[in-house]
DNA sequence: AAAATAATTTAGACTCATCTAAACAATTGA
DNA sequence: TCAATTGTTTAGATGAGTCTAAATTATTTT
């Protein structure tokens, strides 16, 4: 078993490792861990010595096979409950987050796979990401961003790359949710600003979101 | 907010305070919490230091009205989680008690009461024990243990005293549940076991068991 | 390629929660 | 009542996880 602090490593440094493509650096994950770098040094000293990542000093760190399956079990957590929260206690997209950050910790492979069951085995959590299944596998998403788009496409909005409170908050307010429908109407060569349509409507999207947005084009 | 150490702390307190009304002693909390009455001592002089708890040397340790708040608290969440696993996720009354410890210290006056709503304000968890509302009231329940009852008395089985796995499975195997009527056939003078009738069989009880055994009398 | 800058690690300290061993206080009983 | 026993507290140490400040290594710049 990991400590609630070890298990926060593993997912930050999964996170910064499907991003980077390469070794976390320190710095990096200090950034995400919102610590300080020799904070992490420590850390991921205490993470090589249990196989749990491959780290050579002065030379960033990876997930061994060990550490990447402890990963994937907490984000697997996280998924569900925040799909739980949403579907079945009536929180909104925006609130999920913290309070699965506690509930992803919970050690009980009986509670997490029940309660898959009863979310009836979900596939996304309510912000498109995918959940893995009991193994450990799950899809890796044939999407792009919005502002790959171009003029006269088409799209789906699958799911959305930051998921603060904020950048929610502002899709709920412009009434864009997953599943809509997108066309783009315009594109601006200076800003990168889209003016799209969506349900009827004219919308003005800025860079800052459609580079925040997943999409599935049709 | 506490720590998950000092809530476990709050919680046997509370449990013990009101088991022998009166201040708890350090070796009672110690045996409790299963560690050693020096650990105790460091820890209930935190809490003092904090007013959760009234301590003087040598003389015990009494929740003061936050301590005791905070302790409901914490078993309000025990219990609403307790309902949800059996309840939702259909894990047996002996499988809950682990899993709901670590359930019982998340944080989020929000998931507690939009469960309590979703499990539709349970009044008693699977073991029968009262749950508080979210204003901290439960009522206490009025019962007695089955070894108070006399030859030819008539119960209802309402609760356990001991929720250990073993307990719960001993009355699974006998089809002992909450809910069952229970009929005094005999009772013996010297080792206090009890013949008793449920669902038309007779049954051998010993006073171990029936010192753990509520009963609502009728 | 040496100097300046940036990234990373080490050293030493802190807090929380725990422990053992020793000291101290309270209670019991001869 | 005073000695023995039991209960409780203190002193000092430990490990996890963090911090600051200083030292070290890597990378960039000139």
């Amino acid at each position: 078993m990991f400590s609630l602090s070890e298990e926060n490593y593993l997912k930050a440094i999964f996170h910064l490792q499907s991003a980077y493509k390469s070794g976390v650096s320190t710095n990096a994950l200090a950034e995400e861990m919102q610590t300080k770098a020799s904070s992490v040094t420590d850390m991921v000293k205490r993470l090589s010595d249990k196989d749990l990542v491959n780290y050579k000093k002065y030379q960033g760190v990876k997930l061994s096979e060990a550490g990447k399956n402890a990963a994937i079990e907490v984000i697997r957590k996280h998924r569900l409950w925040e799909v739980f929260l949403v579907d079945k206690l009536g929180f909104n997209w925006d609130e999920v987050h913290e309070v699965a950050e506690q509930l992803e910790h919970i050690k009980s492979e009986k509670l997490t796979n029940q309660l898959d069951k009863f979310l009836e085995y979900p596939k996304r959590d309510p912000h498109g990401d995918p959940i893995p299944d009991s193994q450990g596998n799950f899809s890796v998403a044939n999407r792009v961003l919005l502002s790959e788009l171009k003029k006269g496409e088409t799209g789906i909005c699958v799911g959305v790359k930051d998921s603060s409170a904020e950048f929610l908050q502002y899709l709920d307010k412009n009434k864009i949710s997953l599943g809509k429908e997108i066309y783009i109407l315009e594109k601006e060569d200076f800003d990168q600003s889209m003016l799209i349509k969506m349900d009827g409507n004219e919308l003005r999207i800025s860079n800052q979101i459609s580079t925040n947005l997943f999409i599935k084009t049709i």
